[in-house]
DNA sequence: TACGTTTATCGTATTTATACGATAAATCAT
DNA sequence: ATGATTTATCGTATAAATACGATAAACGTA
């Protein structure tokens, strides 16, 4: 590899991408877990209706309860969303703190 | 579906997530492509290479070159970077207008 | 305790993503 | 033209994601 760069049609960078280690990688696992038109409804979804039970969000979707459930740990286990169990319900709303989190990080990295 | 939350545990929406159509799918195409630990380097590596041909991205990857082609296709058609032919290589850059756009959907809709 | 309700998990089928070697296409230099 | 260089594409193997039905787990209620 050159350390010079081969042509020079390129502008100067217009984002630092600074970010590494840890952070990163929870940045890529909230990047896939949104990268699904499923789960990008269903984050919509829960903007309209916070608190809604996971039965609710079956009822949007032409999808089988297990797989809404799959989506729906998805979208936990990357931090998009949380969960209170209620009852034998499920209870779910956004997770603010990591969407604000998500939301700086964008702005730090491409800003 | 019940209109009425079951539970209400949870806070006013901390988002708007005000988007639909071609602008939402374009937005789940560039989570996807970017939800890729790989991708996530190479966009990284332009930022310091701008200008850098496919083959001095494949230097730096455990790859093979028909991998790095392919991930660079993906990061293409979601618009993350966009690829000038010089002479027999391709020079590659970010492509700042896209990313600018992906910035502000964030800004705008998990304001 | 037994039953209805709700959700998660299991097992599995199918589709998609990822990876590679081989080859083709394009360009430049000889 | 021939050969060297660079990259994209093709064919294909493997891994991961997505989907479903069936079942288990957790809870409230009769």
């Amino acid at each position: 590899m050159t350390d010079t760069p081969s042509c020079s049609h390129c502008a100067p960078p217009c984002c630092s991408l600074d970010v590494s280690g840890a952070e990163q990688e929870r940045l890529v696992m909230m990047f896939k877990a949104l990268g699904n038109p499923i789960r990008f409804e269903i984050l919509k979804f829960l903007v309209t209706h916070p608190g809604c039970i996971t039965g609710d969000i079956v009822d949007t979707l032409p999808l089988a309860q297990a797989t809404v459930s799959q989506h729906l740990k998805v979208l936990r286990e990357a931090g998009w969303i949380s969960g209170i169990t209620e009852g034998p319900a499920r209870c779910y709303c956004l997770n603010a703190e990591n969407i604000a989190w998500f939301r700086e990080q964008i702005v730090q990295i491409m800003g």
